[in-house]
RNA sequence: GUAAAGGUAACUCAACCGGCAGAGUACCGGUCUUUUAAACCGGGAGUUGUGGGUUCAAAUCCCUCCCUUUACACCA
């Protein structure tokens, strides 16, 4: 391994610092009593309890003023200024921990503990006056150092995506605000459970590794099971799994899913995401329609604090109800065709018109889905519910109460993007059975995200299923709204990359 | 997958028409007991992504490959 020059240094330094008879990886704990931000939001001149406060954290700056010094101190609460006076660490004639340990053995990074009173410093700084220190970790590699000065401006920044996203660690010690996208995302979590236990709603866990990759038209990761010698694949939905356990009887269950799809990445997409599906019970589409209003309402209160919430240059209102459209109206409304009823030749031709590609795999389903989402899902910025799909391109949705040929579907765009997919689950077992029948005809056709057949979801539902609405809510994307952030990359720890 | 822009020190970036590879921060050595992007003096640090080519001379021009970013396309 080929150490750089600052490597070498901390390395030497490692050295030095056993040769003093200290140990540069202490095992005893070190009690912590105090933290930075509490004591900057907390301490007023003249305060009492502010003596003999114990902080741990990073060394992340020194100004070394000779024989004392200025430095920094981060915690997982953010930085608070501390003071060391050499005479203080170093009463007797042995002044060698001052002027060797702290001043040449510790490098930006380290973590310390220190031990002092709080006082503020001729400019104003709120500032720890350490009576003492101790090494609790010697860090090897230097940070890079982020500087800002008095206007707000910013030197040096880390900002590499690539190597903010590899070294997340590193992203998240030396960016502020970085850590709280991520509490954001925890908090929205949170959030959404409890909604959920509230209304009495179960959380399960069903399988990630399936037989047959079901409940979503995508491609899959295959893998193999050694013991059983057969093909697994991991699962790019959990649906199929949670109706089972309706047909158990469970009238409400959910589950924050991971899931996996062999597909492109770019900054909505990463190959492992994450989607909250719950299914309901005695409920259709139109009860899941006004629970997701009350779900979205709620977590934008307990995150901002009001239902307006800030995404780039717009302001999303998640007040209750959001707009509700069927997607052939909205592609009545923006390109002037109304392909009800329309026969997929036909529609091939309104393709061709609209200078949309079409191939001979495409259904009409696959089409109108295409002809929306070029000519109008970008036009949805407030949330919006587009609603009742045509059949072909929903095989897990009962069919319209009223209109033929479509069915009891929504799907909710925000800022121009799908963020929830619900229905009326399909609970007839011989409809589902022709409607898998026909994917399976358009995979044949060559599309690769066709459904496969699920023998034992068919089974389970001719036990019965009674009437359900289910919903899937990307978590990934609604936590890129909430947090307003633009890339996936930036709401996951550890976004997919290539291989170092 | 397509297109554009990139890859130079630990970090952020320079280097004009091809002419000794630089700055700030960080690091190393000094001075300074309330500083704050601390300051001041001095110093070291590079296989310019890889491989080839043109040239007296290549970070720079040409070709190959690798990688990244951004946008578009596919998908959620």
């Amino acid at each position: 391994m080929q150490l750089s020059e600052q490597e070498i240094v901390r390395r030497q330094n490692l050295q030095a610092i056993r040769d003093l008879g200290i140990d540069p990886y202490p095992a005893p704990q070190f009690e912590v009593n105090a933290f930075a931000a509490d004591i900057k939001a907390r301490y007023e001149d003249g305060a009492e309890g502010f003596e003999n406060l114990r902080l741990a954290g990073r060394i992340m700056m020194v100004r070394d003023m000779g024989k004392a010094c200025f430095a920094e101190l981060q915690d997982s609460t953010g930085r608070i200024q501390f003071y060391v006076r050499r005479d203080d660490i170093c009463p007797g004639e042995d002044k060698r921990l001052f002027d060797e340990l702290f001043k040449k053995l510790l490098d930006i990074g380290d973590f310390v503990g220190i031990e002092g009173f709080v006082f503020r410093t001729r400019t104003g700084e709120i500032t720890v006056h350490a009576k003492s220190f101790t090494l609790l970790c010697k860090s090897l590699r230097p940070l890079p150092i982020v500087k800002t000065d008095a206007e707000g401006n910013v030197y040096d920044a880390f900002v590499d995506p690539e190597l903010r996203h590899r070294m997340r660690y590193v992203d998240l010690v030396v960016n502020a605000g970085i850590r709280e996208t991520f509490i954001q995302r925890t908090k929205m979590v949170n959030s959404i459970r409890e909604f959920l236990n509230n209304r009495g709603a179960l959380e399960v866990d069903t399988p990630v590794l399936q037989n047959i990759p079901g409940g979503a038209t995508a491609r899959p990761f295959i893998t193999h099971h050694n013991a059983l010698d057969i093909p697994m694949y991991l699962r790019i939905a959990n649906e199929l799994y949670l109706k089972r356990l309706v047909v158990g009887g469970f009238d409400w269950v959910y589950e924050f899913s991971r899931n996996f799809r062999n597909e492109g990445m770019d900054r909505t997409h990463n190959p492992e995401f994450t989607i909250l599906e719950f299914y309901v019970a005695y409920k259709d589409y139109n009860w899941m329609m006004e629970t997701t209003e009350q779900l979205l309402e709620k977590v934008a209160l307990d995150l901002h604090g009001a239902t307006d919430v800030q995404v780039g240059d717009k302001v999303l209102s998640f007040k209750a109800p959001f707009q509700r459209i069927g997607i052939l109206d909205a592609i009545k409304e923006h390109t002037g065709f109304d392909l009800y009823g329309m026969d997929e030749a036909a529609m091939r031709d309104v393709c061709r018109q609209l200078h949309i590609e079409v191939d001979n795999t495409m259904g009409v389903g696959k089409m109108v889905d295409e002809i929306f989402s070029e000519k109008c899902e970008k036009l949805y910025t407030q949330p919006t519910f587009i609603t009742d799909y045509p059949v072909e391109m929903s095989p897990l949705t009962k069919r319209h109460r009223s209109k033929p040929g479509l069915v009891e579907r929504f799907e909710l765009m925000i800022n121009g993007k799908e963020v929830a997919n619900a229905y009326s689950e399909l609970n007839d077992p011989i409809d589902q059975r022709e409607r898998f029948e026909e994917q399976v005809v358009l995979k044949d056709r060559g599309d690769e995200e066709a459904m496969f057949i699920d023998h034992d979801f068919l089974r389970a539902l001719e036990f019965g299923m009674p009437p359900t609405a289910g919903i899937g809510i990307g978590i990934d994307r609604l936590a890129m709204l909430m947090t307003n952030q633009s890339t996936i990359q930036e709401v996951l720890f550890f976004p997919q990359m290539r291989p170092e």
